[in-house]
DNA sequence: CCGGGTTGGTTTAGCGATACACCAACCGCG
DNA sequence: CGCGGTTGGTGTATCGCTAAACCAACCCGG
């Protein structure tokens, strides 16, 4: 049932290696008349390649892993940007005839086990906290990894520029009038990303004027419900708070809609910036301010690099930093004199 | 470098067989005190199989592809609803040992590409247009096609039940006393889906005794845009409608966007009920009022029925259907008179 | 003490492709 | 005419693993 090239190659007349290198565009070895003939008979064949015959074969499996962590559980790639990271990189790796193995990781030896198990070609770590992918000791092939700020040397980091993306947002909430701000996101020690903003944050406002002891943080949120939680104890909390920062849209979508239970409104008694700018940003009330991420950049680079380093072999590993916009929105205005 | 199962023979003392039967537990063959020994050897040494040896030697590769359609050009796999199915098949695949191929398809052909290319499992078709489905003619594998109405015997539908779903959004515009309806979402010829939906939805009006020409359509809407464009000349276009029935969230979302840009308000002047109950629609405003399908039970079903056949052979390919259940939250209200 | 069934292995033969080394013509040219 | 260099191939040895058949002991009942 299946074909194999021996079977075009009988049919041809030729040997398999002449098959194989016409299929592989070696032509240097073949003349002109010979391709077309074989062209022709493995397409009226179909021909499809065994892949798993190629990769243990060759030197190359033409496999990308996109490796996203789990919990031991139930998790799975729930954020809708780990979403649209692994979407879009499938797109460019298809189209450079890659595939991609999805694999959710629940423990970092898993990486190593995948990459040999596989023979895989490269790997792209998606959303790893920074303490795992230091503790990563894997050399025979490029490991791109999104969203890290990890000085390991073996992985190549591709982020956004999250401490300008945290200025920006301490910046906006400073020039409105906000004097008493929280911070809200993910802990800040496991993620650089956070890390990152945070530092951004502070800066904006330092440099504003805000006493450092006017920010306060609220640490560990990471879904839509830690933010409608935060929303609905915000008053009681933190009364003196004018404006929040949250390090991620689905924070601030829920922050909001958590302020809104506890009979608040954004932005007149509280002003609210997000990060990331996903879809659903634009059609909350109020349409969330926030920081834009240039997400199909930061897969189109990915990509490139992860290529670049199989095929034309070792990069210059320089880790790439990506643009941020702030998107002015409805979440944001000057603070209300509060009691 | 990499360890093979020679490596462990030799060490051991016996042959490669010998340890191969070790590692896929026929311990039928093999005494329990070589299999200790064996087993502390590959754990020292660190042996990982090699997958595409495994593959290729053997009748299966423990390979299931993920198949997602995407368009030639850009798209990848957006829609959240799509996204949670995919994170949820990995998680369950993984747990029984399998891998997940992640693969956009452009082009039917390239799913018995991929099939034969990798000596599939078993692969999950996420989300085609049921004449896709019609199309396919792949007999060596279990194919599993998630929200398919297609009635292709060499696939097996697994999916919510969209017609009691519309059923229900109908009954509960009704009740609340609506008699000008508007049914929006994605073209109903190509998708079993929204036809199911729409004939629920259709049924359960007439059968509340709005005539149908109380029942306006518009189509080939699947995006937060589409909806919010709809939303916006809703006034204008349909003067007389009082409730939307919306066939997934997001475009629920986008269309209350869209009325509050016009200056209209939900459920006040328009009462608004979606389907899908994502996360998001949770957090607007108001809180939408959908119909929950149950995607765990989707994904958890999915799986099971491929590991099944893959495992115990053909299962007796019956398509399964699951629950829905009416979401009350805020976007359902009595009609107001409008002028 | 012999025939037949366990138990615990081993041997042989690929799966379908690629890497690498080798080879037969032919060609131009001093 | 003999030699080195292209052009257009071919043969063979794996890659790491598994299916299937085979085999040597031992065990046990009659």
């Amino acid at each position: 049932m299946t074909v194999t090239l021996r079977d075009i190659a009988d049919e041809a007349g030729v040997s398999v290696m002449t098959v194989s290198n016409v299929m592989n565009g070696k032509s240097a070895r073949v003349s002109a008349k010979t391709i077309e003939r074989v062209r022709g008979i493995a397409d009226r064949l179909g021909y499809v390649p065994n892949i798993a015959a190629r990769s243990l074969a060759a030197t190359r499996s033409h496999v990308i892993a996109a490796l996203v962590p789990v919990g031991p559980d139930d998790d799975l790639l729930v954020s809708p940007h780990t979403v649209a990271v692994i979407g879009g990189i499938e797109r460019h790796l298809r189209k450079h005839g890659y595939h991609v193995l999805l694999r959710g990781i629940e423990h970092e030896d898993e990486i190593a086990q995948a990459v040999r198990g596989w023979s895989l070609d490269g790997a792209i770590l998606v959303e790893f906290d920074d303490a795992k992918i230091d503790r990563i000791r894997i050399d025979e092939v490029p490991l791109v990894a999104i969203d890290s700020y990890s000085a390991n040397p073996r992985t190549v980091g591709v982020r956004t520029d999250d401490h300008r993306g945290g200025w920006l947002a301490g910046a906006r909430l400073a020039e409105a009038g906000h004097r008493r701000l929280l911070f809200a996101g993910p802990a800040r020690r496991a993620s650089g990303v956070v890390a990152q903003r945070w530092d951004g944050f502070r800066s904006a406002c330092v440099a504003a004027g805000i006493p450092a002891e006017h920010l306060v943080v609220e640490e560990a949120l990471t879904t839509f419900q830690d933010g409608r939680e935060l929303g609905q104890r915000l008053r009681d909390d933190h009364p003196d708070v004018t404006a929040v920062f949250a390090t991620a849209d689905i924070l601030a979508v829920g922050l909001m809609a958590g302020i809104a239970d506890a009979g608040g409104s954004v932005p007149g008694d509280l002003s609210v910036i997000g990060f990331d700018d996903l879809d659903v940003s634009g059609y909350t009330t109020p349409a969330l301010t926030t920081i834009a991420q240039d997400m199909p950049a930061k897969v189109a680079e990915a990509s490139r690099i992860i290529l670049d380093e199989i095929e034309r072999g070792e990069g210059p590993r320089v880790p790439v930093t990506l643009g941020v916009r702030l998107v002015e929105r409805g979440s944001v205005a000057p603070p209300a004199s509060r009691r």
